[in-house]
DNA sequence: TGTACATCAGTGAACGCGCGTTCACTGATGTAC
DNA sequence: TGTACATCAGTGAACGCGCGTTCACTGATGTAC
């Protein structure tokens, strides 16, 4: 320890060749500090790392992309822990496995969840001023989403869902899943009905009774 | 004009007694200002009403209680909005209705619907700073939803329902509307299954085939 | 094998900006005598 | 009725802060000859 000052680390410069390595770093802090809840700006990510600001430019157009970034990993992770181990499971169960993984992240990483689905950015400037960007985060929303009509699909083969549109199910039930995560985190002093995932999936996805 | 100043208005200062005046003054100001989806801070609200930013501490004690108060005023809003006008229906038109205009409420004013429903503060940092504008917020929540009991208690009722526990089925019904907002908003690239609200009142509110 | 040079990774100082916040103040208007 | 005074509503200048962004730079390391 050469100084005192909090959450500044000692770094020594990337070999050559190895410049991409701070970019790895500047994912990992800014990620770091979103977990922590912290504001994210390119100064708060230097200082965490123990870099100077402007080298951020060498790697990033802006704070907006880094966070792009994190978001897009974000969704790989969620959708790759909805499919996680569930070959062996009987359909309803996988589906309901599905949906409690699903608030556990919400649950588990709020900032990253709300990151994901739109409780960051400005939706429609992100179409206007990124398409690309948008198009992606879209594809990888799609992605997530499959899990469910696929779980739904398999739940109407094995006899145990009277859906006969399980896209527009898995829609339903995706949008009513996250407006429980959501209301769960933004209204922490409303008492909720025991169970009510298990509602939402028996309805939504019309299980039998 | 004696000025060309852009978004700037010329005020005379209140007579004695009529101080209050500012104060919605501000209020509207940071309705307005939310609804343009501009950035609400002290400068911006005095800016754009024309006075100097010190003003404010006469009224309010920094930018969230303006917020909270404005928050609260558009719970009351929505309240009116939703109740109105409803009293000749039958009881499934009646929730059918109410789920619309809902719906409506939050397209129309994406920005005050954010800030009712937390894509605005950190609620967990609101209910330890001010605990009792938490508890407010909670009881305008709980006033809205009371619109949806009722209306699937009418539907009981008048034996159109299946529901045996309304105010479940209500907060039900209640997420999954709000997550379709919230990601109608969020989500502009995804492509909705049509009648998608209509099949979430059906489901949830247990309505006969 | 030695040396000049190019490249690469990252720095340090400086800039202007809008922000919240403080402070002593101004000047119109109502009130007491 | 006139005048001194208190009060009230709001101001203007100034402050420090963290931010994004720019610029010319440094110094280690690989490469050509």
């Amino acid at each position: 320890m050469t100084s005192g000052t909090v959450g500044q680390v000692e770094r020594s410069r990337n070999p050559r060749g190895q410049g991409v390595r701070l970019r790895d770093e500047i994912l990992d802090t800014a990620r770091e500090l979103l977990g922590e809840g912290e504001p994210i700006t390119l100064r708060s990510i230097a200082r965490r790392a123990g870099f100077a600001a402007p080298s951020i430019y060498r790697h990033f157009p802006d704070v907006d992309s880094i966070m792009a970034t994190v978001a897009e990993d974000a969704f790989a992770d969620l959708a790759a822990t909805l499919r996680a181990d569930l070959d062996d499971l009987p359909a309803e169960r996988r589906l309901r496995e599905i949906a409690a993984r699903y608030l556990d992240y919400a649950q588990q990483h709020p900032q990253h969840y709300a990151l994901m689905f739109g409780g960051v950015w400005n939706a429609a400037k992100v179409v206007d001023e990124h398409p690309e960007r948008a198009e992606r985060l879209n594809q990888l929303g799609l992605n997530a989403l499959a899990v469910l009509v696929e779980a739904i699909e398999a739940c109407v083969a094995e006899g145990v869902s009277a859906s006969t549109d399980p896209f527009r199910d898995a829609t339903a039930l995706w949008v009513a899943l996250h407006g429980f995560a959501q209301q769960r985190e933004a209204a922490p002093l409303f008492v909720w009905p025991e169970g009510l995932p298990d509602t939402l999936v028996t309805s939504l996805a019309h299980l039998g009774r």
